[in-house]
DNA sequence: AGACCTTTGAAGCTT
DNA sequence: AAGCTTCAAAGGTCT
Protein backbone atom coordinates (compact mmCIF):
# COMPACT_ATOMS: atom_id res chain seq x y z
CA UNK A 1 0.00 0.00 0.00
CA UNK A 2 1.20 3.22 -0.74
CA UNK A 3 2.91 5.08 2.40
CA UNK A 4 1.34 8.16 3.20
CA UNK A 5 3.14 11.54 2.84
CA UNK A 6 4.79 12.49 6.05
CA UNK A 7 6.71 15.49 5.27
CA UNK A 8 3.70 17.64 6.20
CA UNK A 9 1.28 15.15 6.91
CA UNK A 10 -0.65 16.97 9.43
CA UNK A 11 -0.86 19.79 6.62
CA UNK A 12 -2.40 18.06 4.21
CA UNK A 13 -4.88 16.40 6.35
CA UNK A 14 -5.60 20.23 6.87
CA UNK A 15 -6.43 20.48 2.90
CA UNK A 16 -9.02 17.85 3.36
CA UNK A 17 -11.46 20.46 1.73
CA UNK A 18 -13.06 21.26 -0.89
CA UNK A 19 -11.11 24.13 -1.94
CA UNK A 20 -7.76 22.78 -2.36
CA UNK A 21 -9.34 20.48 -4.44
CA UNK A 22 -10.51 22.70 -6.82
CA UNK A 23 -7.16 24.72 -7.17
CA UNK A 24 -5.36 21.84 -7.83
CA UNK A 25 -7.79 21.36 -10.20
CA UNK A 26 -7.06 24.01 -12.25
CA UNK A 27 -3.08 23.58 -11.88
CA UNK A 28 -3.72 20.23 -13.26
CA UNK A 29 -5.70 21.48 -16.16
CA UNK A 30 -3.08 23.86 -16.91
CA UNK A 31 -0.54 21.12 -16.73
CA UNK A 32 -2.44 18.82 -19.17
CA UNK A 33 -2.96 21.27 -22.06
CA UNK A 34 0.64 22.31 -21.87
CA UNK A 35 1.09 18.15 -22.51
CA UNK A 36 3.91 17.76 -19.79
CA UNK A 37 6.69 19.54 -21.98
CA UNK A 38 10.25 19.29 -19.87
CA UNK A 39 9.37 23.20 -18.57
CA UNK A 40 6.27 21.95 -17.82
CA UNK A 41 7.56 19.14 -15.71
CA UNK A 42 9.27 22.45 -13.89
CA UNK A 43 6.02 23.92 -13.15
CA UNK A 44 4.08 21.48 -12.39
CA UNK A 45 7.09 20.31 -9.96
CA UNK A 46 7.21 23.98 -8.62
CA UNK A 47 3.07 24.43 -8.38
CA UNK A 48 3.62 21.31 -5.96
CA UNK A 49 6.33 23.31 -4.19
CA UNK A 50 3.74 26.10 -4.30
CA UNK A 51 0.82 23.61 -2.97
CA UNK A 52 3.10 22.22 -0.20
CA UNK A 53 3.86 25.75 1.35
CA UNK A 54 0.35 26.21 1.08
CA UNK A 55 -0.53 23.31 2.53
CA UNK A 56 1.86 24.16 5.56
CA UNK A 57 0.03 27.84 6.02
CA UNK A 58 -3.15 27.76 7.27
CA UNK A 59 -3.66 31.48 6.38
CA UNK A 60 -3.19 30.43 2.59
CA UNK A 61 -5.63 27.56 3.12
CA UNK A 62 -7.80 30.09 4.52
CA UNK A 63 -7.19 32.23 1.07
CA UNK A 64 -7.39 29.32 -1.15
CA UNK A 65 -11.03 29.35 0.79
CA UNK A 66 -12.20 32.82 0.78
CA UNK A 67 -11.00 32.85 -3.00
CA UNK A 68 -13.45 30.18 -3.78
CA UNK A 69 -16.21 32.23 -1.40
CA UNK A 70 -15.30 34.43 -4.17
CA UNK A 71 -16.58 32.67 -6.70
CA UNK A 72 -19.71 31.31 -5.13
CA UNK A 73 -20.68 34.92 -3.99
CA UNK A 74 -20.67 36.11 -7.28
CA UNK A 75 -24.29 35.73 -7.93
CA UNK A 76 -24.64 38.35 -5.22
CA UNK A 77 -22.16 40.99 -6.63
CA UNK A 78 -24.22 40.55 -9.51
CA UNK A 79 -26.86 41.26 -7.70
CA UNK A 80 -25.85 44.57 -6.57
CA UNK A 81 -24.07 45.07 -9.89
CA UNK A 82 -27.08 44.73 -11.06
CA UNK A 83 -29.25 46.90 -8.28
CA UNK A 84 -27.89 49.75 -10.16
CA UNK A 85 -24.57 49.98 -7.69
CA UNK A 86 -22.00 51.11 -10.37
CA UNK A 87 -18.77 49.64 -9.61
CA UNK A 88 -15.52 49.30 -11.09
CA UNK A 89 -14.77 46.29 -12.05
CA UNK A 90 -11.51 44.92 -9.78
CA UNK A 91 -10.10 43.13 -12.43
CA UNK A 92 -9.72 40.51 -10.28
CA UNK A 93 -11.15 36.89 -10.60
CA UNK A 94 -13.11 37.64 -13.73
CA UNK A 95 -9.77 39.80 -15.45
CA UNK A 96 -8.49 36.11 -16.22
CA UNK A 97 -11.16 33.98 -16.31
CA UNK A 98 -10.78 30.75 -13.97
CA UNK A 99 -11.53 27.27 -15.26
CA UNK A 100 -13.32 24.74 -13.16
CA UNK A 101 -10.95 22.29 -12.12
CA UNK A 102 -10.37 19.14 -14.35
CA UNK A 103 -8.11 16.36 -13.07
CA UNK A 104 -6.20 14.30 -15.18
CA UNK A 105 -8.29 11.32 -15.72
CA UNK A 106 -11.36 13.73 -16.50
CA UNK A 107 -12.40 14.14 -20.05
CA UNK A 108 -9.53 14.79 -22.11
CA UNK A 109 -9.80 17.56 -24.26
CA UNK A 110 -10.87 15.38 -27.64
CA UNK A 111 -14.23 16.95 -27.04
CA UNK A 112 -13.05 19.77 -27.51
CA UNK A 113 -13.09 21.70 -30.82
CA UNK A 114 -9.47 21.11 -32.41
CA UNK A 115 -8.46 19.87 -29.12
CA UNK A 116 -8.34 22.84 -27.55
CA UNK A 117 -11.17 25.12 -25.98
CA UNK A 118 -8.89 27.52 -24.57
CA UNK A 119 -9.70 30.55 -23.22
CA UNK A 120 -8.95 32.59 -26.52
CA UNK A 121 -11.13 30.02 -28.08
CA UNK A 122 -13.93 30.50 -26.17
CA UNK A 123 -14.04 33.99 -26.99
CA UNK A 124 -15.39 33.25 -30.35
CA UNK A 125 -18.45 34.79 -30.69
CA UNK A 126 -19.44 34.53 -27.11
CA UNK A 127 -22.35 36.20 -26.23
CA UNK A 128 -22.68 37.87 -30.07
CA UNK A 129 -24.91 40.42 -30.08
CA UNK A 130 -26.50 40.17 -33.11
CA UNK A 131 -29.10 42.71 -35.84
CA UNK A 132 -29.85 45.15 -32.82
CA UNK A 133 -32.01 42.23 -31.22
CA UNK A 134 -31.74 41.74 -27.47
CA UNK A 135 -28.76 39.18 -27.31
CA UNK A 136 -31.41 37.07 -25.28
CA UNK A 137 -34.22 37.59 -27.76
CA UNK A 138 -34.06 34.88 -28.50
CA UNK A 139 -34.91 33.39 -24.43
CA UNK A 140 -36.77 35.63 -23.67
CA UNK A 141 -39.64 33.37 -22.44
CA UNK A 142 -41.12 36.42 -21.55
CA UNK A 143 -42.48 39.92 -23.89
CA UNK A 144 -40.41 42.27 -24.38
CA UNK A 145 -41.67 44.78 -22.28
CA UNK A 146 -40.40 42.66 -19.00
CA UNK A 147 -36.56 43.45 -19.99
CA UNK A 148 -36.91 46.73 -20.15
CA UNK A 149 -34.68 48.52 -17.74
CA UNK A 150 -37.32 50.07 -15.80
CA UNK A 151 -38.24 48.31 -12.40
CA UNK A 152 -38.95 44.01 -12.69
CA UNK A 153 -43.04 45.10 -11.94
CA UNK A 154 -44.93 43.68 -14.18
CA UNK A 155 -46.48 46.39 -17.03
CA UNK A 156 -50.22 46.77 -16.12
CA UNK A 157 -51.29 47.02 -19.59
CA UNK A 158 -49.99 43.92 -20.65
CA UNK A 159 -53.28 41.80 -20.91
CA UNK A 160 -54.30 44.74 -22.77
CA UNK A 161 -51.98 44.47 -25.35
CA UNK A 162 -51.99 40.20 -25.37
CA UNK A 163 -56.01 40.08 -25.29
CA UNK A 164 -55.56 37.07 -23.78
CA UNK A 165 -58.54 36.88 -21.27
CA UNK A 166 -56.76 34.96 -18.06
CA UNK A 167 -58.97 33.40 -15.65
CA UNK A 168 -58.04 30.65 -13.09
CA UNK A 169 -58.53 27.16 -14.04
CA UNK A 170 -60.63 25.48 -11.01
CA UNK A 171 -59.12 21.91 -11.74
CA UNK A 172 -55.73 23.48 -11.47
CA UNK A 173 -56.14 26.50 -9.18
CA UNK A 174 -56.58 24.57 -6.32
CA UNK A 175 -52.12 23.04 -7.34
CA UNK A 176 -50.94 26.74 -8.38
CA UNK A 177 -52.56 29.59 -6.94
CA UNK A 178 -52.06 32.41 -9.01
CA UNK A 179 -51.85 36.16 -7.83
CA UNK A 180 -55.13 38.18 -7.48
CA UNK A 181 -53.81 40.30 -10.44
CA UNK A 182 -50.76 39.99 -11.69
CA UNK A 183 -50.93 36.91 -12.99
CA UNK A 184 -53.46 38.07 -15.51
CA UNK A 185 -50.88 40.69 -16.62
CA UNK A 186 -48.66 38.28 -17.98
CA UNK A 187 -47.46 38.02 -21.58
CA UNK A 188 -45.59 35.28 -22.24
CA UNK A 189 -44.10 35.23 -25.48
CA UNK A 190 -43.14 32.75 -28.21
CA UNK A 191 -40.23 31.39 -26.12
CA UNK A 192 -42.77 29.64 -23.81
CA UNK A 193 -43.11 26.98 -26.38
CA UNK A 194 -39.82 25.36 -26.32
CA UNK A 195 -39.79 23.08 -29.76
CA UNK A 196 -40.10 19.44 -27.98
CA UNK A 197 -42.60 20.63 -25.42
CA UNK A 198 -45.68 19.48 -26.29
CA UNK A 199 -47.90 21.35 -23.83
CA UNK A 200 -51.31 19.59 -23.57
CA UNK A 201 -54.34 20.19 -21.33
CA UNK A 202 -52.49 19.23 -18.60
CA UNK A 203 -49.72 21.55 -19.29
CA UNK A 204 -51.63 24.68 -19.77
CA UNK A 205 -50.64 27.21 -17.06
CA UNK A 206 -53.75 27.84 -15.00
CA UNK A 207 -54.20 31.02 -17.13
CA UNK A 208 -54.81 28.98 -19.77
CA UNK A 209 -51.62 29.49 -21.45
CA UNK A 210 -48.59 27.55 -21.31
CA UNK A 211 -45.90 27.82 -20.04
CA UNK A 212 -42.65 26.44 -20.15
CA UNK A 213 -42.31 25.62 -16.43
CA UNK A 214 -45.57 23.43 -16.62
CA UNK A 215 -44.15 20.09 -17.73
CA UNK A 216 -47.42 17.81 -18.34
CA UNK A 217 -46.41 14.49 -16.63
CA UNK A 218 -45.71 12.51 -20.18
CA UNK A 219 -42.20 12.96 -20.16
CA UNK A 220 -40.13 9.86 -18.70
CA UNK A 221 -38.93 11.92 -16.14
CA UNK A 222 -42.21 13.38 -14.74
CA UNK A 223 -44.21 10.10 -15.59
CA UNK A 224 -41.75 8.79 -13.09
CA UNK A 225 -41.74 11.45 -10.63
CA UNK A 226 -45.60 10.62 -10.03
CA UNK A 227 -44.92 7.16 -10.13
CA UNK A 228 -42.98 8.14 -7.26
CA UNK A 229 -45.38 10.37 -5.87
CA UNK A 230 -48.18 7.60 -5.56
CA UNK A 231 -48.79 5.72 -2.75
CA UNK A 232 -50.06 2.35 -2.74
CA UNK A 233 -53.33 3.44 -1.46
CA UNK A 234 -54.21 5.54 -4.03
CA UNK A 235 -54.20 3.36 -6.65
CA UNK A 236 -57.66 5.53 -7.47
CA UNK A 237 -55.25 8.55 -8.60
CA UNK A 238 -54.29 6.92 -11.32
CA UNK A 239 -57.42 7.55 -13.40
CA UNK A 240 -56.89 11.40 -12.13
CA UNK A 241 -55.36 13.58 -14.58
CA UNK A 242 -51.92 14.33 -13.06
CA UNK A 243 -50.99 17.22 -12.04
CA UNK A 244 -48.71 19.30 -13.78
CA UNK A 245 -45.24 19.98 -12.74
CA UNK A 246 -44.22 23.36 -12.41
CA UNK A 247 -39.91 23.50 -13.24
CA UNK A 248 -37.51 25.64 -11.68
CA UNK A 249 -36.82 28.84 -13.39
CA UNK A 250 -33.66 29.02 -14.97
CA UNK A 251 -30.82 30.10 -13.65
CA UNK A 252 -28.13 32.19 -15.21
CA UNK A 253 -25.99 29.40 -16.44
CA UNK A 254 -28.80 27.57 -17.82
CA UNK A 255 -30.20 30.58 -19.69
CA UNK A 256 -26.71 31.01 -21.30
CA UNK A 257 -26.53 27.21 -22.07
CA UNK A 258 -29.70 27.55 -23.66
CA UNK A 259 -28.49 30.44 -25.99
CA UNK A 260 -25.51 28.81 -26.27
CA UNK A 261 -25.85 25.06 -26.99
CA UNK A 262 -26.48 25.49 -30.95
CA UNK A 263 -23.59 27.32 -31.30
CA UNK A 264 -21.17 25.46 -29.27
CA UNK A 265 -22.69 22.01 -31.31
CA UNK A 266 -22.62 23.96 -34.55
CA UNK A 267 -18.43 24.50 -33.61
CA UNK A 268 -17.56 21.83 -32.08
CA UNK A 269 -19.71 18.83 -33.90
CA UNK A 270 -20.35 17.45 -30.71
CA UNK A 271 -23.51 16.35 -29.52
CA UNK A 272 -23.46 14.70 -26.22
CA UNK A 273 -24.70 17.14 -23.52
CA UNK A 274 -22.46 16.38 -21.15
CA UNK A 275 -19.28 17.16 -23.34
CA UNK A 276 -21.44 20.48 -24.83
CA UNK A 277 -22.13 21.75 -21.21
CA UNK A 278 -18.61 20.94 -20.03
CA UNK A 279 -17.44 23.48 -22.77
CA UNK A 280 -20.06 25.56 -21.99
CA UNK A 281 -19.18 25.79 -18.43
CA UNK A 282 -15.94 26.29 -19.80
CA UNK A 283 -17.07 28.99 -21.85
CA UNK A 284 -19.25 31.09 -18.88
CA UNK A 285 -15.79 31.15 -17.15
CA UNK A 286 -14.37 33.09 -19.75
CA UNK A 287 -17.08 35.24 -20.03
CA UNK A 288 -16.61 38.61 -18.70
CA UNK A 289 -18.58 40.52 -15.87
CA UNK A 290 -20.73 42.22 -18.44
CA UNK A 291 -21.61 39.16 -20.43
CA UNK A 292 -22.64 37.47 -17.31
CA UNK A 293 -24.71 39.59 -15.96
CA UNK A 294 -26.91 39.97 -18.95
CA UNK A 295 -27.45 36.79 -18.22
CA UNK A 296 -27.80 36.84 -14.36
CA UNK A 297 -30.03 39.73 -15.19
CA UNK A 298 -32.36 37.44 -17.37
CA UNK A 299 -32.46 34.82 -14.53
CA UNK A 300 -33.30 37.88 -12.26
CA UNK A 301 -36.09 38.13 -14.28
CA UNK A 302 -37.23 35.06 -14.79
CA UNK A 303 -37.38 33.93 -10.92
CA UNK A 304 -39.60 37.28 -10.18
CA UNK A 305 -41.66 36.42 -13.42
CA UNK A 306 -41.88 32.66 -11.68
CA UNK A 307 -42.51 33.94 -8.57
CA UNK A 308 -45.61 36.11 -10.11
CA UNK A 309 -47.04 33.26 -11.87
CA UNK A 310 -46.87 30.71 -9.25
CA UNK A 311 -46.40 32.47 -5.68
CA UNK A 312 -47.36 29.35 -3.91
CA UNK A 313 -44.98 27.47 -5.95
CA UNK A 314 -41.47 26.53 -4.38
CA UNK A 315 -38.32 24.48 -5.16
CA UNK A 316 -39.00 21.75 -2.62
CA UNK A 317 -42.34 20.94 -4.52
CA UNK A 318 -39.99 19.43 -7.08
CA UNK A 319 -37.82 17.78 -4.53
CA UNK A 320 -37.38 14.16 -4.35
CA UNK A 321 -39.42 13.97 -7.65
CA UNK A 322 -36.74 12.85 -9.37
CA UNK A 323 -34.50 9.39 -9.40
CA UNK A 324 -32.02 9.17 -6.98
CA UNK A 325 -28.73 10.75 -9.01
CA UNK A 326 -25.66 8.21 -9.00
CA UNK A 327 -23.70 10.97 -6.61
CA UNK A 328 -25.95 10.05 -4.04
CA UNK A 329 -25.79 6.07 -4.69
CA UNK A 330 -22.01 6.37 -4.79
CA UNK A 331 -22.24 8.30 -1.14
CA UNK A 332 -24.72 5.68 0.28
CA UNK A 333 -22.45 2.39 -0.77
CA UNK A 334 -19.76 4.30 1.21
CA UNK A 335 -21.88 4.55 4.54
CA UNK A 336 -20.24 3.26 7.38
CA UNK A 337 -17.53 2.43 7.84
CA UNK A 338 -16.52 4.09 5.17
CA UNK A 339 -18.45 7.13 4.97
CA UNK A 340 -17.24 9.48 2.97
CA UNK A 341 -17.60 12.01 5.77
CA UNK A 342 -15.53 9.90 8.22
CA UNK A 343 -12.02 11.82 6.23
CA UNK A 344 -9.21 12.81 7.62
CA UNK A 345 -9.89 16.39 9.14
CA UNK A 346 -12.67 14.56 11.14
CA UNK A 347 -11.09 11.57 12.55
CA UNK A 348 -7.32 12.74 12.53
CA UNK A 349 -4.09 10.82 11.31
CA UNK A 350 -4.87 8.55 14.18
CA UNK A 351 -7.80 7.23 12.98
CA UNK A 352 -6.76 6.60 9.16
CA UNK A 353 -9.13 3.47 8.75
CA UNK A 354 -12.14 5.26 9.30
CA UNK A 355 -10.99 7.55 6.37
CA UNK A 356 -13.10 6.87 2.66
CA UNK A 357 -11.55 4.30 1.13
CA UNK A 358 -10.03 4.62 -2.39
CA UNK A 359 -12.84 3.34 -4.23
CA UNK A 360 -14.54 5.91 -3.52
CA UNK A 361 -12.38 8.33 -4.96
CA UNK A 362 -13.04 9.36 -8.55
CA UNK A 363 -10.15 11.31 -10.47
CA UNK A 364 -6.65 10.07 -9.75
CA UNK A 365 -3.94 12.54 -10.46
CA UNK A 366 0.30 12.06 -10.29
CA UNK A 367 3.01 14.26 -10.07
CA UNK A 368 6.59 13.96 -10.12
CA UNK A 369 8.23 15.91 -7.69
CA UNK A 370 12.19 16.39 -7.33
CA UNK A 371 13.39 17.16 -3.80
CA UNK A 372 16.49 17.75 -1.66
CA UNK A 373 17.40 14.83 0.29
CA UNK A 374 20.50 14.90 1.94
CA UNK A 375 22.02 17.55 -0.89
CA UNK A 376 20.89 14.86 -3.34
CA UNK A 377 17.64 15.21 -6.05
CA UNK A 378 15.31 12.21 -5.64
CA UNK A 379 12.10 11.64 -7.58
CA UNK A 380 8.86 10.73 -5.65
CA UNK A 381 6.13 10.17 -7.07
CA UNK A 382 2.60 11.86 -5.66
CA UNK A 383 -0.65 10.37 -6.28
CA UNK A 384 -3.65 12.56 -5.51
CA UNK A 385 -7.12 11.29 -5.09
CA UNK A 386 -9.54 13.44 -5.77
CA UNK A 387 -12.93 13.28 -4.01
CA UNK A 388 -15.79 12.17 -6.17
CA UNK A 389 -18.54 13.80 -3.65
CA UNK A 390 -17.43 17.43 -2.10
CA UNK A 391 -18.08 16.20 1.31
CA UNK A 392 -15.31 13.37 0.73
CA UNK A 393 -11.77 14.05 1.28
CA UNK A 394 -8.31 13.86 -0.43
CA UNK A 395 -5.69 11.93 -0.13
CA UNK A 396 -2.24 12.27 -0.79
CA UNK A 397 -0.29 9.12 -1.53
CA UNK A 398 3.90 9.45 -2.37
CA UNK A 399 5.91 6.76 -3.61
CA UNK A 400 9.39 6.98 -3.66
C1' DA B 1 -37.60 2.88 -21.02
C1' DG B 2 -35.17 5.47 -18.23
C1' DA B 3 -30.94 6.60 -15.65
C1' DC B 4 -26.56 8.69 -16.46
C1' DC B 5 -23.44 12.29 -17.71
C1' DT B 6 -22.00 17.28 -17.28
C1' DT B 7 -22.19 22.13 -16.24
C1' DT B 8 -23.58 26.49 -12.81
C1' DG B 9 -26.76 28.73 -9.94
C1' DA B 10 -30.80 29.06 -6.88
C1' DA B 11 -33.30 27.38 -3.27
C1' DG B 12 -34.23 24.26 0.29
C1' DC B 13 -32.55 21.37 3.78
C1' DT B 14 -29.37 19.87 7.42
C1' DT B 15 -26.08 20.45 10.95
C1' DA C 1 -24.52 30.56 9.37
C1' DA C 2 -22.26 27.34 6.77
C1' DG C 3 -22.36 23.43 4.17
C1' DC C 4 -24.78 20.07 1.63
C1' DT C 5 -28.47 18.46 -1.59
C1' DT C 6 -31.66 18.83 -5.27
C1' DC C 7 -33.19 20.46 -9.52
C1' DA C 8 -33.30 23.15 -13.67
C1' DA C 9 -31.78 21.91 -19.71
C1' DA C 10 -30.09 18.89 -23.12
C1' DG C 11 -29.37 14.77 -25.85
C1' DG C 12 -26.21 11.06 -26.70
C1' DT C 13 -24.90 6.97 -24.18
C1' DC C 14 -25.54 3.12 -21.40
C1' DT C 15 -28.04 -0.46 -18.81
Amino acid sequence: MPQLSSGGGDDLGANDEMIAFKDEGEQEEKIQENAFTERDLADLKSSLVNESEINQSPSAAVGARSQQGEQRGFAEKHREHLDGVSKHQDGGMYKTPTYPGYPFLMLPDPYLPNSSVSPSSNKVSVVQQSHGMHPLTSLLPYSNEHFSPSPPHLPTDMSQKTGVHRHQSQDLSGYYSLPPGGVGQITPSMGWFPHSLMLGPSGMHPTGIPHPAIVPPTGKQDHDQYDRSIKPQEVKREKEPKKPVIKKPLNAFMLYMKEMRAKVIAECTLKESAAINQILGRRWHALTREEQAKYYELARKERQLHMQLYPTWSARDNYGKKKRRKREKLQDSNTDPGSPKKCRARFGLNQQTDWCGPSTYLYISLFLKNLNQNGTKKKRLFFILFPAAPNMCRQIYEFT
